[in-house]
DNA sequence: TCAAAAGTGTTAGTTCTACACCCATGC
DNA sequence: GCATGGGTGTAGAACTAACACTTTTGA
């Protein structure tokens, strides 16, 4: 490393770092993101991504489940179970007009949509379907478009999809995630044996099976099991990317 | 974000940001990274991957590339056109044992192996095949393990492999990333079919087919396509993972 | 003439896709 | 009953894996 010699911290304009969250839940069949009202300048009152400053002894990924606390205003037990990923890292050097701000970010995957207590410390709080969502803050629409994306490509070799379902979940529900996130049907049938002849990807539930839901016959549970890589994986339709 | 009223950069103590680089390349047939000895406490005298701190006015990208052309010491043009891809960011608190620091590590992948000149400032820069590694310094194993690891993911999914040849390339020269790489035979005849029927995957160089590495009959040249994802994808044998 | 690597062909097995069809439940 | 979603079956298409064979070069 090209290490100065005697190099003193202080010397430069010091860089913050920061987390930023891209949290994402599917909610009665559309995709869902969790954005603060911004309190201060700069982009007050614009909507933006949760997160916040890394503290000086704490590591961005303690930062960004700190902080997926904070806002969701879940325990932090469940907290600790949600599926929370390092996405990217964002550096360019005027992203904030303030000063200069690297920011790392995650994305979290949530199973139930609960309303965000309006977070301790700012602004509003609120889930907004991903179509919906406007301009956002800083660079925030391009890391939400990079998460949305690494999600969707994600789903296609991991086990993800179960991270945004409940600790038991019905095959259907399961479908659900991959059909929204991809914005595709997908033949349930086909979709079935794929998930249960990959090993390790769900567990059935033991029990009679219950239902989940309105109508129609009572589904099996199941919950996710050990496997984390799709081999082979499960490919969307025609490669598309949305 | 929770932004402290009045936020002072200087309030804190400060983090220094740094890319650190995975540089790869496969040669005779065989993984190798670029390392360097580092000249100077902490690790002194230890192997570690090339990197160095992000300038107040540069991003992190920026800072990589400058790096990459410093250590390998091929020109700016040369370096513009290698492969050059944000892996991770490590931000453990210990991480550096002098004072906070967060880095951007980089995956890059070259083509041919340059001997690589010793690097405008400090020690020694060398190719070291992948196996004979020794402890790296800092966290820099882990880094590179990580790195190694993205890169056989994507070899199945992208058409990655290209970046590790030269502008025109033999497909057997181009089998032989995968084979590396993941460390399993391929079959010759599959694999020809299989990227030639992948569309924009590689286009045929017109003109005699040259290329005589040696003994055995000419192969065809072929440059990189347009495409970058790999529809469906090249799987590895047995989805093993080295 | 032999070894090595390129390139073509073929076949059996597997996986994927697109359906048809029955089952259990709420209304 | 009937709409709705769960679950099973199946035939054809598409893809993969394994291997036999020919071609063209260097030694």
């Amino acid at each position: 490393m090209n290490i100065p010699e005697g190099y003193d911290p202080r010397a430069f304009e010091p860089f913050a770092v920061t987390v930023d969250l891209a949290v994402l839940t599917v909610r009665s069949g559309r995709l869902h993101v969790l954005l603060v009202q911004r309190g201060q300048e700069p982009y007050a009152g614009t909507w933006a991504l949760p997160g916040g400053f890394v503290l000086p002894r704490e590591s961005a990924g303690a930062a960004a489940r700190r902080e997926l606390a904070e806002e969701t205003g879940l325990s932090d037990a469940t907290v600790a179970g949600l599926h929370l990923e390092q996405l990217r890292t964002y550096t360019e050097p005027d992203r904030d007009p303030r000063m200069r701000v690297v920011s790392v970010a995650y994305t979290a995957l949530v199973p139930d949509p609960p309303e965000p207590r309006g977070g301790g410390d700012a602004a509003e709080a609120r889930w907004l379907p991903y179509d919906e969502v406007p301009a956002l803050a800083f660079d925030h629409d391009r890391i939400l478009a990079d998460a949305r994306e690494r999600v969707g490509a994600k789903l296609e070799y991991t086990c993800l999809a179960t991270a945004f379902c409940p600790p038991e979940f019905t095959l259907g529900e399961l479908r659900q995630v991959y059909e929204t996130v991809w914005g595709v049907p997908l033949d349930r049938p086909n979709f079935r044996r794929k998930v249960l002849t990959t090993p390790g990807f769900v567990e059935a539930v033991e029990g009679p099976p219950r239902r989940t839901g309105g109508r129609g016959k009572p589904a099996a549970l199941y919950r996710a099991g050990e496997a984390t890589a799709l081999h082979p994986p499960l490919l969307r339709p025609e490669g598309r990317s949305a």
